[in-house]
RNA sequence: GCCGCGUUCGUCUAGUGGUUAGGACGCCGCCCUUUCACGGCGGUAGCACGGGUUCGAAUCCCGUACGCGGUACCA
């Protein structure tokens, strides 16, 4: 049990739960549950200038839409909480303590223009990107510099301070990632990262740090834009005096014309980005799954399609790409079909029942959306298209499609006519499928014209459309009353 | 600029020294269907470049180019 896999998924609630976060969140649970590990969720509100009220409601709803299990987490609980960060403030701060009387961290109290100002001024004497960092804290307001007991005079006057890692001068730091390999930074290029902010919160390198060791995380999963940051966490490791975690940085998800997929960039290539859209878009949970496993990874062989319980026995960080992958919203779109296809009819109406049109559109009951479903159901990307597509069936339509009409020609009007003149003549009132096939055959003979020349200005006539689903069966569901009375309709439309 | 990571069809990818470089999305065509889709069949298109190593490189090494990430008291 001491040994077994345990990893988080630790994001920031400062807005509803993108994409990106969602992969990363996605094959952190893969990964737990491949091996029957615990996937925890973190709620890194570290950042108050950027807290948003309702994103971790967000967050869990879209991960449970999701069809991810969290295990432990603020509201699942769990024995290695608390889960929030702001309720851990007291554990940060003896961390860093300790890091300070190691001498590996120190007391910083400039101020933000003292830091500019040193910015500026190594910036004008050359160098591209000044950091405060073993050289330039020699010159700075810190505990390193100042006389102990004026440390602790400012430390007792309240003065703000931060609390900074003291980055060695020259080392190397080395890890093994599990999708990239030995990874090596010279410690040189880092800077002395301020570990506690004036303001008393962490920040996040120490925080996650801290955060991962007391709740026994086994494996870091994240983006790879943590990449460049992972020697300093390595660093607060060692000081600490405890064992890092195995790893893993994620491709990033790119967007169609470049870069990461940014909120803005999605937006402009009409791109959903947060798990909200797909939820409030009818889109199917398994769909985005299945495409957001496969963006970036791969089980090594030819298959397309897995259920979350297959995904779960195939996943291996190993397989992982190190490249970043494009989002094809196209192929997205395929998945969502496949899935869409594969629902129960039932368990489709039940979803269709809640939809905005059930109320605004007359006549919609469970039962006549079940004998609606097989024909329309291959015709739709998203489950909400239905009522788009199929509203006819239940408003007579308010206009005809103008490339339709011309294409039905001069000659539909007539067509109309004949059609509704051996409609009424027959027998029947409530004509099957093939009753309808029957009298659409036999008037058009009658008329001596081919198939096509009723069957178009029949399907204007009851749906607006020129195309749509299956005809004759349509037919049959509008009822004979209906279609002799679209029929008159388009009649005095088309002829006026 | 510096540091790090990366580079197989347009896109997602398989591939770990010997393959006609495979699959999927997309796109195109055909079949099915007297509509549109679904489905089926077929086609299109790729190893960034230059050096090595080797009998033999998409696969190993070096370099170049390009892309991406980081370079905050944001995560």
């Amino acid at each position: 049990m001491s040994n077994s896999v345990r990893v988080r998924f630790a994001p920031s609630p400062t807005g509803f739960l993108h994409i990106g976060g969602l992969r990363t969140a996605l094959y952190n649970y893969l990964y737990a549950k491949h091996h029957g590990g615990t996937f925890i969720l973190r709620i890194e509100d570290t950042d108050q200038a950027r807290f948003v009220e309702g994103a971790e409601e967000d967050i869990i709803r879209s991960l449970e839409w999701c069809g991810i299990e969290i295990d432990e987490s603020p509201i699942h609980g769990g024995e290695a909480g608390p889960y929030r960060q702001s309720e851990r403030k007291q554990r940060y701060m003896d961390a860093a303590m300790q890091l300070v009387e190691a001498d590996v961290a120190y007391y910083a109290f400039d101020t933000a223009e003292e830091i500019e100002t040193m910015r500026e001024r190594l910036k004008a004497s050359g160098n591209p990107s000044p950091s405060y960092d073993s050289i330039t804290r020699q010159s700075m307001k810190n505990s390193l510099t100042l006389p102990s007991e004026e440390v602790q005079k400012r430390l007792e006057t309240g003065e703000p301070y931060v609390i900074r890692l003291k980055v060695p001068r020259r080392e190397s730091v080395q890890f093994t990632d599990i999708i990239r390999g030995v990874v090596t930074f010279e410690t040189k290029g880092l800077d002395d990262q301020v570990l506690m902010k004036s303001d008393g919160m962490p920040t996040y390198h120490l925080a996650n740090v801290v955060d991962d060791h007391d709740m026994g995380v086994t494996h870091v999963i994240r983006g790879e834009e943590w990449l460049s940051s992972a020697p300093k966490h390595m660093l607060l490791y060692q000081y600490l005096g405890w064992e890092p975690p195995t790893m893993a940085h994620l491709p990033l998800i790119m967007s169609p014309s470049g870069g990461k997929l940014s909120k803005r960039k999605a937006e402009q290539e009409g791109i959903p980005v947060n798990t909200r859209d797909y939820i409030d878009g009818h889109y199917e949970p398994q769909a985005l799954v299945n495409f957001l496993a496969y963006l970036g990874w791969s089980p090594g062989d030819d298959s397309e399609i897995h259920s979350m319980d297959e995904l779960v026995d195939l996943f291996s960080l190993e397989k992982v790409s190190k490249a970043g992958a494009v989002f094809n919203f196209k192929k997205l779109m395929w998945y969502n079909e496949h899935y869409l296809r594969n629902q129960a009819d039932q368990a489709l109406v039940q979803r269709l029942l809640e939809l905005p049109e059930t109320n605004s559109l007359p006549g919609v009951t469970a039962e006549r959306l079940l004998a609606l479903l097989p024909l329309l159901k291959e015709r739709i990307t998203r489950l909400d298209e239905f009522f788009e597509m199929g509203t006819f069936f239940f408003e007579d339509p308010q206009a005809y499609d103008e490339k339709g009409l011309a294409k039905a020609g001069e000659i539909a009007s007539s067509m109309v006519e004949a059609l509704m003149q051996t409609l009424q003549a027959h027998p029947k009132d409530d004509l099957t499928p093939e009753e309808y096939k029957t009298w659409l055959h036999d008037t058009a003979e009658a008329q001596g014209v081919g198939m096509g020349k009723v069957m178009l200005p029949t399907r204007l006539a009851i749906s607006g459309a020129g195309f749509g689903p299956d005809l004759t069966p349509s037919l049959a569901l509008l009822g004979k009353e209906t279609v002799l009375r679209r029929l008159q309709a388009a009649l005095n439309h088309w002829s006026s």
